[in-house]
DNA sequence: TGTGTCGGTTC
DNA sequence: ACGAACCGACACAT
């Protein structure tokens, strides 16, 4: 028999795949609704899925472990002993995998006292005597034994479970040397760290293969033990007992009692109900159409069905205008307390159409401007009836630019999905619909030839906004309500009309910075290739490391994942170990600036729009501490720091109409907000007494009166104090201020001397999420943590710095946006003309109308001052100017 | 044309 | 190895 006309019989280490899998994908980015870590199991599937289609096995089954016990720990209690407590994450998964897998009709294996490699070894023995061709897929070494001409080994490699290696002999062999059959000789005397086998000090592998290979076994070995010169000789003369053992705990089972055979494992069809229903739950949406077109093209029949169910329990979609629409308007909402979800259409940006819903109704509304037939409909949407939406921010504004108002959202399923898992985008609403319904939003054939008139109709959209609106609100818990109700849905009014509004920027300055920077850079550039004959592109790190590490020789710097890093703080470090600045290393950190500068410039200058404005867009569900995000482009990082940055600020000037711009931020806000939090004493006097904050610091650190107190003192309590918000380690903070990390630790356990509620308070935030699972601002904005409790050292302590910093950050975040929401709420009721033009954190910038300068003043300044109540007072900073440099302080 | 990495800007 | 973001250039795969 041809091996191509042999069944094909493929086993699979369940344990040991999904523990790869586990190590393999994101924790985080895996969880289901119900907050069930499934990364395990899904990159165990998807590992499964593709050797379904690529091996095309005719004979299928997985073999799992029962527990940590075997008859090997009753011989040798010590085996596999080093291996810690199984990741909390990774709990739970391995019981849903199984479900998945009988789902898809694939039997598992498991036998008492056994491990599931016995298991496997057992079946692929049996198998190859049957006339199998087999496949074991693990992540076991031990399993190599196994490897003849009819057994071959997909064993996992560094990166995972997504790309197998085949072991076949002749891999083996070419691998390490030596037949299948003899590497449990060559890990006995080695020995296996993850199994906890202690082998022969001094042997490694290449050792042990020539070992093996002039005496052909372990036996062999040892009978020769004597002949066997120098200090490897005498540490195998005196350890041989490892080896011994390793040997007999390392040979695996080919005869375990089973109650199934080979032949009893042909693949079977898969149940698509059950599959449906586990894949749902674990919310894999693309491994279900994997396994669907699978199970379609095996058994011939369609992938139609999948879509069917929810089709069918869709309501039916109404046309109605004029008084049917009122009616229906009347009725729906049950005379208005009754909330509806609203889809606005848009088609190239002009409102088309509108699609509301009610519990098990949904009517379109197609929309043109000027129509009298729509007046219920426009009166509706004006009117304080309550609404449903996504995307609340986005429709707003094209409602507005089409002179339509809109009024009484209650909801926003974006921000409630992000407010429930902030560290995550929300996705569009059909993602929304899969991961809070489990269900598929019905949409459009991209085959399909006329598309159009299969689009899903912004009715149903509506239905589906309104259900997962519903689900939503009912997942979200009181405080994270408060949030969304008292905070971010009456700050999308404000967000769009900034955004609608922009901000104008004088080309003139832009473009001859433009030109003035390109000069720079270029005279810089061509003085850099000067310096090393040749030239090179300066923006490229590849090209970087071949001229500083190459041609120049430099000492290497930190290591990144393509080379070395040349980035300033190591072109910096390099410049000082070099015995003299190296020009080109000066003429690179110039350029770099100029260049940098000007790619800002042009970015801006792109942004301008017809009306010489830029309008960047707010993303209020962008970040996992509760701050604005802003793009396309960017304002929150307009240059600052240097003179040649701020001329990029002069750029942003008031509009013909207003007088000025006004600046307003809040000064050391996050270090206010620690004083409240941690309720230090020293902090809050601090602040209270009004003096300059790090000069207090500092002297209180130093034990200098505040007038001893040096500038190099002041820089460094105030690296300190801003690096405590972040879980500031003496080694970040040696590197910040370059000096000894001893000094710096001396530094940080001088200053804990002084402010040790600080250190308390940190501390306990992270106790606290640890236990909660989340930490919380002072206006009660949620931040999940889920890697506090990993075993994983560089993920917890990841988590533990960000877990101390979102309160802080988050706190600081919702105080700006409380106050912009008194300060446009009394511009309005003040019936003043100037505007909010920009946020930035900490910092709020206005257009000042004529003769509003006072009154607007005022405003501003109570707003932010009052917009929370902490122990310690907020101060807040104003200036004004002809642009937005000048108008800072 | 899309994606990941690097480097740099802000608060 | 200091928290939160956005973005462009480059390099490389598709």
């Amino acid at each position: 028999m041809s091996d191509s006309a042999k069944p094909t019989l493929l086993l699979v280490d369940g344990h040991s795949l999904a523990f790869r899998a586990f190590y393999a994908l994101p924790v985080d980015s895996f969880v289901n609704r119900e907050g069930q870590h499934t990364n395990a199991i899904h990159g165990f599937l998807s590992m499964l899925i593709l050797l379904l289609q690529n091996e095309k096995p005719t004979h299928l089954a997985v073999a799992f472990d029962i527990s940590r016990y075997s008859f090997r720990t009753r011989e040798y209690a010590e085996y596999k002993g080093t291996r810690g407590e199984t990741p909390p994450e990774f709990v739970g998964q391995v019981p849903l995998l199984q479900e998945a897998l009988k789902a898809m009709n694939i039997p598992t294996v498991t036998k008492e006292d056994y491990e599931a490699d016995d298991v496997l070894a057992t079946l692929a023995k049996r198998g190859s005597a049957e006339g199998f061709r087999v496949s074991v897929v693990s992540g076991d070494r031990d399993t190599i034994q196994l490897v003849d001409d009819d057994i071959t080994l997909l064993y996992p490699n560094a990166r995972g479970v997504s790309e197998l290696k085949r072991y076949d002999r002749d891999a083996v062999l070419e691998r390490y040397g030596i037949e299948p059959y003899q590497y449990p000789d060559v890990a006995a005397l080695v020995g296996e760290s993850s199994d906890n086998l202690i082998g022969i000090d001094k042997v490694g592998e290449k050792t042990a293969v020539k070992w093996v290979k002039q005496f052909g076994d372990l036996q062999g070995i040892l009978d020769h033990a004597d002949e066997i010169k120098g200090v490897v000789g005498e540490k195998l003369r005196e350890q041989k007992d490892n080896a011994i053992r390793n040997r007999k705990l390392n040979r695996l089972v080919t005869d375990v009692e089973l109650p199934l055979g080979p032949g009893d494992l042909e693949r079977r069809p898969i149940d698509p109900a059950a599959v449906r229903e586990i894949f749902d739950r674990l919310q894999f949406r693309t491994l279900l159409e994997r396994v669907m077109k699978i199970h379609a093209e095996e058994t011939g029949g369609s992938v139609q069905e999948s879509n069917a169910t929810v089709e069918a329990a869709l309501p039916p979609v109404h046309r109605l205008v004029d008084e049917e629409l009122a009616k229906w308007l009347e009725t729906a909402t049950s005379g208005g307390d009754t909330a509806l979800g609203v889809v606005v259409e848009f088609v190239g940006g002009a409102v088309s159409g509108f699609g509301l819903a009610a519990e098990s109704d949904s009517v379109y509304v197609p929309w043109a401007p000027g129509r009298p037939d729509y007046r219920a409909l426009e009166d509706w949407l004006a009117s304080d009836a309550p609404k449903y939406l996504q995307g609340y921010k986005r429709q707003l504004k094209l409602l507005t630019g089409t002179g339509l108002e809109l009024h009484g959202v209650v909801f926003d399923t974006d921000i409630a999905t992000w407010l429930l898992r902030p560290g995550s985008k929300p996705g569009d609403l059909s993602a929304q619909v899969y991961e809070t319904l489990g269900e598929s939003l019905p949409q459009s054939d991209p085959n399909q030839l006329v598309p159009v008139d299969d689009e899903v109709s912004p009715a149903t959209e509506a239905w589906f906004v309104r259900r997962v609106a519903e689900y939503l609100a009912s997942r979200l818990d009181a405080t994270s309500r408060r949030v969304l109700d008292d905070i971010e849905l009456p700050l999308v009014p404000v967000l769009a009309r900034m955004e609608l509004d922009g901000v104008s920027v004088n080309p003139v300055v832009l473009a001859r910075l433009n030109s003035s920077l390109g000069t720079t850079a270029d005279d810089l550039a061509q003085q850099a290739y000067a310096q090393i004959g040749h030239e090179v592109n300066l923006g490229s790190p590849k090209q970087l490391q071949q001229v500083l590490f190459e041609e120049l020789g430099m000492p290497k710097t930190r290591s990144t994942k393509t080379g070395y890093s040349t980035d300033a703080a190591s072109l910096a470090d390099l410049q000082d170990q070099l015995p003299e600045p190296h020009p080109f290393l000066t003429l690179l950190l110039q350029h770099r600036d100029a260049t940098k500068l000007r790619q800002i410039v042009e970015t801006l200058e792109r942004g301008i729009g017809p009306d010489g404005r830029i309008h960047t867009t707010y993303d209020q569900t962008g970040t996992a501490t509760g701050r604005v995000s802003s793009n396309d482009p960017n304002l929150q990082n307009i240059p600052i720091r240097t003179a040649e940055g701020r001329e990029i600020r002069s750029a942003f000037e008031p509009t013909a109409d207003f007088e000025t711009l006004l600046t307003a931020d809040y000064s050391q806000i996050e270090m206010r907000i620690m004083a409240h939090l941690s309720g230090d004493e020293g902090l809050i006097t601090a602040f209270n007494e009004g003096e300059d904050l790090h000069r207090f610091v500092g002297s209180r650190v130093f034990g200098v009166e505040p007038a001893q107190v040096t500038p190099l003192m002041r820089t460094k309590v105030k690296a300190m104090s801003y690096g405590l918000a972040y879980g500031l380690s003496a080694f970040g903070l040696s590197k910040q201020l370059r000096i000894e990390t001893a000094e710096a630790k001396q530094l940080m356990a001088d200053y804990f001397l002084r402010f040790g509620a600080v250190r308390d308070y940190l501390r306990n935030v992270v106790e606290q999420a640890r236990v909660d699972g989340y930490t919380e601002t002072i206006f009660g904005r949620r931040r999940p943590f889920g890697d506090l409790t990993s075993n994983n050292r560089v993920l917890r302590e990841n988590a533990e710095r960000a877990a101390l910093n979102a309160p802080i950050q988050g706190s600081a975040a919702d105080i700006l946006k409380i106050a912009m929401l008194g300060i446009a709420d009394d511009i309005v009721t003040g019936g003043l003309k100037s505007r909010l033009l920009l946020q930035v954190h900490d910092e709020l910038v206005f257009e000042v109308a004529r003769g509003e300068l006072d009154p607007l003043t005022e405003i501003v300044t109570r707003r932010m001052r009052g917009a929370a109540d902490l122990r310690v007072p907020l101060d807040v900073q104003v200036g004004t100017g002809a642009n937005w440099d000048d108008a800072a302080h």
